[in-house]
DNA sequence: ACCCTAATTTAGGTTAGCCTAAAAAATGGG
DNA sequence: CCCATTTTTTAGGCTAACCTAAATTAGGGT
């Protein structure tokens, strides 16, 4: 429990991929290790006999390793690291995903508890949206240069993400019910001169110009 | 130039060390840089031999080593991503000042230019003015609470001023139309799961929560 | 100018974390 | 159930970053 701060970036590395790698409780063999760590197995052997003697790890010769509960603790408090830096990252700084892991994957290493906890406040985190916000984030790679536009002057057949909503209240409201609301997904599917017809998971619907230029859609 | 990224945490350290203790171009003797880094003399000659052989100070056998133009630029960055850091932990995480500079200490090493420039353009920096933010600081620490939050991390019904919003050029701008800018008031009215509603002098609005966590509002 | 002391360097040792090559154990196909 | 292949471990080597102890150099006081 307090060996935590005296772990080397290696060894909490190493946790970190048994934890990746340990499906159902299976024991994670050395071979797998190696190829997702890039070391060679004999690299792998002598650090997972070193967490092994450090009581991280239970570890049988020639049979893999599996985390103890102490390990699982460290792989866990690795793992949210990981995470609310990488949200960090990429959602407050705008940094690219592929950099955002590289640092976050660095710099999970050197936080503190304190440090940890304020910045998983800074984020609002609600720790059950985790996957969803992960998916979001894949789907934002797709798009390497987001735009927003109003619906208004968007072109037809694209989809997008409503990103806001100006005007009243009321506008909102019934905006809402048809699933045109911050976070759907939209799609333009024509627009004739003042009639833009648009699709949500909520249906089909046509929208005056002035009205959607109070939409703004991120492509 | 090239050399910045081979470097590793201890060489980064002294070189920091060498440039800290550098006043007004003279040479840095080993026996000061062993007592600031606390390790020992000959640990010191070792490693500035290294740094010598790397062309990062010019070294010469018991006379103290000196920056060269090519280690000064490590230093200088090294300082100014020390120097972020801190800030970021202090006045927006809220973090104890003793233990920022020591998680800052250890980020910095870690940072790529990337994040760099995307923190420091963050925090807002004016970097003639660093004395200034000092004295913010220690306001700051007062109340421990940190001042400035995401506005998906406001609750309903609070009122705060924009600070500042980030990264994406477009995203500003549109922003900026509806009154949401740096310097204007705004209100967060309620927020029912992924989407926020909001009142500035302009009029009200709704924004999904990944927009909302880029726009950080100081209470 | 010379010596003594303090500063510095050299020499040699340790550990973690990597490697290759060789030995040993597991495993599965016939 | 046995052996060929794959997996894993052991053995031995390397480098960076630390150390201590011994040798060397610099520099000030007389």
């Amino acid at each position: 429990m307090a060996s935590m701060d005296a772990l080397s970036e290696s060894a909490e590395m190493m946790i970190k991929n048994i934890n990746e790698l340990a499906a159902d409780d299976k024991r994670v063999r050395t071979s797998d290790l190696a190829a997702k760590t890039e070391l060679k197995p004999a690299t792998v052997t002598e650090m997972i006999q070193r967490l092994g003697d450090l009581g991280l790890v239970d570890y049988e010769a020639y049979h893999g390793v599996h985390l103890t509960k102490q390990g699982q603790h460290v792989a866990d408090v690795i793992e949210h690291r990981f995470n609310i830096l990488e949200r960090f990252l990429t959602e407050i700084l705008g940094v690219e995903t592929t950099e955002a892991s590289e640092v976050a994957c660095r710099m999970e290493h050197v936080l503190t508890r304190d440090v940890e906890h304020k910045l998983t406040t800074f984020l609002g985190v609600d720790p059950k949206k985790e996957s969803e916000l992960f998916c979001h984030k894949i789907n934002i790679n797709e798009d390497d240069s987001p735009k927003y536009l109003p619906l208004s002057n968007y072109s037809e057949g694209k989809k997008g993400t409503v990103k806001l909503i100006f005007e009243d209240e009321q506008l909102s409201k019934i905006l809402n019910e048809q699933g045109i609301r911050p976070g759907n997904k939209i799609m333009l599917k024509n627009n004739d001169d003042n009639v833009y017809n648009v699709e949500t998971d909520k249906g089909k619907f046509s929208i005056d110009r002035k009205t959607a230029s109070k939409i703004i859609i991120q492509n």
